[in-house]
DNA sequence: CGTTCTTTTGAGACTTATCAAGGATAGTGG
DNA sequence: CCACTATCCTTGATAAGTCTCAAAAGAACG
């Protein structure tokens, strides 16, 4: 558990920086739907669009949490490495989700774009006037923390008590309910072996193996490694143990 | 990782039932003080009494979810039971703390008393008619819903990069910050071992190998199973690594 | 087209789980 | 009050799952 390569990667990663941002004239409405959100979760709040370049931080650990985002297009890795360079990935942000409330005063987190990534941001303000009233916003910020915390309790159960089998199996089932799937059922993994086996509690050469081991007894098909598709749904239920 | 003797256990946990229930006539202000919350956090809702003994459970996995619960005695622990019989405690609620919110529409887990305990009970409905409002209650309840999630993600940490020695000393400073040390600076324990190994992702064994070997170098001692004195705070801290 | 990063695969090591058993503790009933 | 019993806790020996180290093929990028 010395992680030697894991303190390599975080001391490589690049650090290109945000490269455009524009105002944006109206209230945004809302991005890809999540089945676990009202379908109208819009925030109807004045919000900016910014874009981020494959690997830039959006925010550190430790800086001032003054905005909520949520993903337009891309994908998004909110994490927390340690003195050691161990890396955990407490989830990831796709199109449609919400992220950047993740600590009391400052981020407990940091976030980085895993693609080219467009955000809307809204100012923490703006929205906290919004809570403060009451009525669709607060209770819509309300349902998207509560659903934050669920994913994140299933997540723990998932590193507590799952083998590095369930977890993977876990990983791509959730994947597909959360991402829009190609023509054809192809699930496109934005994020490398690197990032989902520092989200699954596990190591590259694990997932790495598993992933090849359900390959081959053809409960996946990998076009590349970005690229697959899920043959046997039903074994990848069997293995997370979860009725999805 | 075939916990047969976590089978063992589930399926002998006693059911004992909820032994007294009463009415509490005025607005509840609060129980124990916990720093990552506001010191004047009571919801000033109208609540009501209800004591449960040892082993008792609270709520069920599945069941409506349609209370908040806020601890007055004792302690809680929230968790899920696989088909299997792997447990994974997600939360501990000791005095002072909230729970009951861990779902959508229904529970995702379930809440069991790990001794007697005593809880202020809210209804739902006059929850949400508040948050609805706006105004201090929905603050609270968002802040309160917003601190889970950040022990939740650094649960998250906990379970996906650190080793048991970690662990532990992890757990070991979050419980002597959650509750009021005794006389002497010693640490009381509620819960037993085995809820302390399906909190942490471990066995038994290896949470009181663990003890045993902190023990051995200095940096706890330990009166009984349940009552221990951190020796060496920075050693724990150490292993840890969290600021603490 | 060399360079760097990612992915895959293999061999061996190590942390933690499993199995087993004895001792401590608490609750129960005589 | 004390034996009885069930449960919890601890410790040891062994096994298994995953990590570490190593290397090579494949993809991305200037």
């Amino acid at each position: 558990m010395k992680g030697r390569d894991q303190i390599m990667r975080a001391l490589r990663e690049p650090q290109e920086h945000q490269v455009a941002t524009r105002r944006e004239p109206g209230w945004l409405a809302g991005g890809a739907a999540d089945d676990s959100v009202p379908a109208d979760d819009a925030l109807h709040l004045p919000g900016r669009i910014c874009s981020f370049a494959r690997g830039s931080e959006i925010y550190a650990e430790g800086s001032a949490m003054d905005h909520l985002y949520r993903v337009v297009s891309g994908a998004v890795r909110i994490c927390k490495v340690m003195a050691d360079g161990r890396r955990q990935i407490v989830e990831f942000s796709v199109a449609g989700d919400t992220f950047g409330l993740d600590g009391l005063a400052m981020h407990g987190f940091s976030a980085e774009a895993i693609t080219a990534t467009t955000l809307v941001c809204y100012p923490r303000r703006q929205l906290e006037e919004a809570v403060r009233q009451g009525g669709r916003v607060a209770r819509l910020v309300e349902r998207m923390t509560l659903n934050r915390l669920v994913a994140a309790q299933n997540c723990i159960v998932m590193l507590g008590r799952k083998t590095a089998q369930e977890r993977v199996a876990s990983f791509l089932l959730e994947m597909c309910q959360r991402t829009t799937l190609a023509n054809a059922g192809v699930l496109m993994l934005p994020m490398s072996r690197y990032d989902i086996a520092d989200h699954l509690g596990l190591t590259v050469e694990t997932v790495s193996r598993v992933l090849g081991a359900l390959r081959r007894e053809g409960a996946l098909a990998l076009a590349d490694a970005q690229n697959l598709r899920v043959l046997d749904r039903s074994r990848l239920r069997a293995l997370s143990e979860e009725r999805v």
